[in-house]
DNA sequence: TCCTTTTCTTACGAAATTATTACGTTTTTG
DNA sequence: CAAAAACGTAATAATTTCGTAAGAAAAGGA
């Protein structure tokens, strides 16, 4: 199931898009303001962006060029002026196709399926589409071990690392307190789950806003923890 | 320098699409047999292919689909008719784009321009194909081995040259120490991954600013090593 | 509410890992 | 061939991370 961020500010042309999209089998999110958009793209995991050239505050070509600093996601620009498109081009921004309004619904689809196909057959053995996860303004880059929150990188250490890329890599699915121990210290291990315990919570340290109230990784009672999405 | 195929059987517009290509310093390779083309595309090392659909003998759908069973090459597909454009969506051939007759050559050239820079980027190593590495301030030559730092040539041993070859073509990436021996002295090699951290010391030294606290190579505890940009 | 169990939280010493230095050996260079 | 440079090893110092324990707090059950 592929997934679908669309930033757009008029709100009509948005819901045309996202039912068509949608109908198609897509997951679709709205989003109406450039920043916010931005910071979703960059946090989330999506698999396309359909982005709008004119919006407040932020214009189109700028979330694109800022996108593209971290991210090689396929960028679908929209745009009313013919003008914009050699504009776009001109930039060298790294769109990957634009789409001029008024366009027909079902011309949308076809270059947003084109373009999901190719981007799949380019990074398949690249796997790069995992080389990192993002949910709810955490990102885990595997390949430079970092962890970003909101932004803003975590120091984590190894133990920590490991902790939080194994749950987060399941999430939802509630670890027992010894399999984590288990599965991060070894089985020959001699420690003690407890030691879990306190690893969590130095963890939490690092990427709960506040961590007594965790939003990520979740307590279960009586049995371990959770990476909550 | 980029080289495109163009399969064109009619030859005036195939030299009018390569003397505008050729202007814009593509290396361009006329064929106007489609059987040829197909033969060439699938041997020869071609950076993009400009493909005409209506091909006597053999069709440019079925080239394209040929073509797409070995490479993931550029293929941007030029036809007349309209409806072709449908077909080529709905067929799923991998075409990764279309144009229509008439065209302009500009057109033709920012289409070429944009698919190649899409392509490098999706599939590329960037550094390991560039001539020299620039980042902050350290300049690594590839072809003269030679390493600038902040103007001021760094004088490197031959290990050291590699290690930070190594490190800094794959920015970001962490490299666990094992690895970092294995690749540079050779997996034979009876040696211990201590020897490293000996050898990232003396290249600290040579281009860092304060070794003790290094600004392009992190220590990552407990694991390796990696070029941090 | 009170008691029991489990987790949270803190602090500190232990353990593990890396940094740094020194030195003897090998390789390269003049 | 001699001198210099590069290399690998080992020993020690410095630093970071880890594990444990113990009291506090929270959750669950009676």
């Amino acid at each position: 199931m592929k997934s679908i961020l669309i930033i757009e500010d008029e709100k009509a042309i948005a819901e045309l898009e996202r039912d068509y999209l949608e109908s198609y089998g897509y997951t679709v999110e709205l989003e109406g303001r450039g920043d916010i958009g931005l910071k979703k793209a960059l946090e989330e995991q999506y698999d396309l962006i359909v982005l709008d050239v004119m919006l407040p505050k932020i214009d189109g070509f700028e979330i694109c060029r800022q996108i593209r600093q971290t991210s090689n996601i396929p960028i679908l620009m929209v745009t009313a002026k013919k003008e914009d498109i050699d504009k776009i081009r001109g930039l060298g921004l790294g769109a990957d196709d634009y789409i001029t309004k008024p366009f027909s619904p079902s011309e949308l689809v076809a270059r947003v399926k084109a373009h999901l196909a190719r981007y799949e057959r380019l990074t398949a053995d690249k796997a790069e589409r995992d080389e990192s996860i993002r949910i709810r303004g955490l990102v885990i880059d595997k390949p430079s071990r970092r962890v970003m929150i909101h932004e803003k990188e975590a120091m984590l250490t190894s133990k920590e690392y490991e902790l939080l890329l194994l749950l987060a890599s399941h999430p939802n699915r509630v670890f027992e307190k010894e399999e984590l121990f288990e599965r991060i210290w070894g089985v020959d291990s001699n420690g003690d789950a407890a030691t879990v315990t306190v690893h969590i919570r130095r963890l939490r340290e690092k990427i709960e806003h506040d961590p007594s109230n965790p939003q990520y990784i979740d307590t279960i009672w009586g049995v371990g923890y959770r990476f909550k999405v």
